[in-house]
RNA sequence: CGGGGCGUAGCGCAGCCUGGUAGCGCAUCUGCUUUGGGAGCAGAGGGUCGGUGGUUCGAAUCCACUCGCCCCGACCA
């Protein structure tokens, strides 16, 4: 049979539109832009919700629910935040049958509706700080859109947290980018950069924006996640104040941060193959699945009952499926879970039967091992944490292996299309040097690390003193 | 918004140039044989050809308008 999915050599663009609908991730909506989740796709954001609200709540953060629609004045009382949004925004001027008053934004983010109501309750010192996150849509009126990459309607989480000190929010930031961070290597298998991005990529609003930016297989870079700095600038927009213990009067210095389902492409992208999708074991919705392999029905009838023991074996440990159908065959059961990303799959036919074993078969390289019957969840264990670290030190080795230097423009230039990737390049820090980079390669600056990047050199544009140097990449 | 492509059965497509009873593959259903990498044979069901209007004895096919989607660029998580 034909082939479902377009080769990544050949269009990238179009496996990845492929890797998704034909595994079911997700398909398109009616609407323009938008998209349907589907449970393969929705069953991977449950995982990134649990171990990501887990760790928030680890670090005392408590969820809440805000409205979808905000009163549109709101969005307008953040100057720079208004220029970021306003184009984007989806609008609501009727309801009930009649024009509204006052017209309502489907929120882009909450910052407004959230820090209303925080002037409302924070009075003192002693409410602070306030550590709230909330999972939500949003929606953002794109031009362009991609399967999870980019819809008009995403899902995601959103912290706002307000602080006393200058020093907390930033110190909240920087915690929350940790998180982030480790989130993404431990789970998704994604090794990132983070730092800080420059001015021109700051979010709307904020005084500092950290983020996390992973390499895609075609080289791309793919901003995963970002951490705010808000200083007060929205906490003077919305009049959020405290009482200090002296009984002066202060604004609150708060952060905002989130990462959204993005994420699940970002898991299509790093790991997937010409083969589907493929899951790092921790965030794989089915981490084993059990293929039985039979001829005759007495066959069927031993093996089937073997599938069933070890299933019922390692159902308390793990997310696993017994592909029990007599309709497919095994070779197309194999395709199917391959295309599905299941990391790991155990079959067992006549063959692996009198050897009272399994054949293990890994999706990352389908590479084959033999596990005993006796003790298969401890070897099951052992292989799914193989998978996930394996695949996390190919991502290494991948994002090491393209991460270059670059100190000649020319070079640079000839580099970006030979081999994309991230280059480690100076930047005396001028904006019209980043804007011509930008207009001239369409490489942008990723993000300045925070540290590590101190060194004397020359500006790769105009060959000015630079003290640092940054991440460049074409980027999603 | 600019450039390109596409709307014909659930999915993928052919047919359109040169108008004349709507086809192929996959999937689905039934039966038998099969099962260690997408099984075989036989049979069956399924389509107002994106929409509207026009030309014509006759339109999937020609013309006009329109709607939608995908890809590439400018904006962005």
């Amino acid at each position: 049979m034909a082939k479902v999915i377009t080769p990544r050599q050949e269009d990238y663009s179009r496996w990845y539109t492929d890797a998704i609908i034909q595994s079911q991730m997700a398909d398109y909506s009616p609407v323009k832009g938008c998209m349907v989740i589907r449970p393969l796709g929705y069953s991977l954001w449950e995982g990134i919700q649990k171990e990501l609200d887990a760790r928030f709540k680890e670090t005392g953060h408590q969820n809440a629910y805000f409205p979808l629609f905000i009163p549109e004045s709101f969005l307008r009382k953040e100057a720079e935040h208004v220029a970021g949004f306003a184009p984007e925004c989806a609008v609501v001027t009727h309801g009930g049958g009649k024009e509204l008053e006052e017209a309502l934004i489907v929120r882009p983010t909450s910052e407004t509706i959230i820090y209303a109501m925080y002037a409302k309750w924070i009075r003192s010192y002693r409410d602070l700080p306030v550590l709230i996150n909330q999972w939500a849509n949003v929606v953002r009126w794109e031009m362009r859109t991609r399967l999870f990459l980019r819809t008009t309607e995403f899902l995601w989480q959103e912290g706002h947290t307000a602080h006393a000190t200058e020093a907390e929010a930033e110190e909240e930031a920087l915690k929350i980018l940790e998180i982030y961070r480790r989130f993404a290597e431990e789970q998704m298998a994604i090794p990132v950069y983070t730092g800080v991005k420059t001015d021109s990529e700051r979010f709307a609003g904020a005084l500092r924006t950290y983020c996390l930016e992973a390499l895609m297989q075609d080289k791309k870079a793919l901003q995963a996640g970002t951490s705010h700095n808000l200083g007060q600038n929205f906490a003077k927009a919305f009049e959020v104040k405290f009482q200090t213990k002296d009984g002066t009067w202060e604004h609150v210095w708060s952060t905002s941060w989130g990462v959204s389902t993005r994420l699940v492409g970002a898991l299509v992208m790093a790991h997937g193959d010409d083969n589907g999708v493929s899951f790092p074991p921790r965030l794989a919705p089915i981490q084993v699945v059990l293929v039985p392999i039979w001829k005759s029905d007495e066959e069927r009838l031993r093996i089937s009952e073997a599938v069933r023991l070890a299933a019922e074996e390692l159902k308390g440990a793990f997310r696993v499926k017994a592909d029990l159908r007599e309709e497919v065959s095994p070779g197309w059961k194999f395709n199917e879970w391959e295309l599905k990303g299941v990391p790991l799959r155990l079959e067992i036919g006549p063959r692996d039967l009198e050897k009272d074993q399994f054949t293990a078969v890994r999706r990352m390289d389908r590479r084959k091992t033999p596990l005993p019957r006796s003790g298969l969840a401890g070897g099951v264990a052992a292989l799914l944490e193989e998978i996930q670290a394996e695949m996390l030190e190919k991502g290494r080795a991948f994002l090491r292996d393209n991460t270059r230097d670059a100190r000649e423009y020319e070079e640079f230039k000839r580099a970006l299309d030979e081999s994309g990737g991230f280059f480690r390049a100076h930047w005396c820090g001028s904006a019209d040097c980043e804007r011509l980079i930008k207009e001239e390669t369409k490489a942008t600056i990723r993000c300045i690390p925070l540290e590590g990047n101190r060194e004397d050199g020359r500006c790769l544009r105009c060959g000015g003193a630079s003290r640092r140097w940054v991440y460049f990449a074409r980027a999603y």
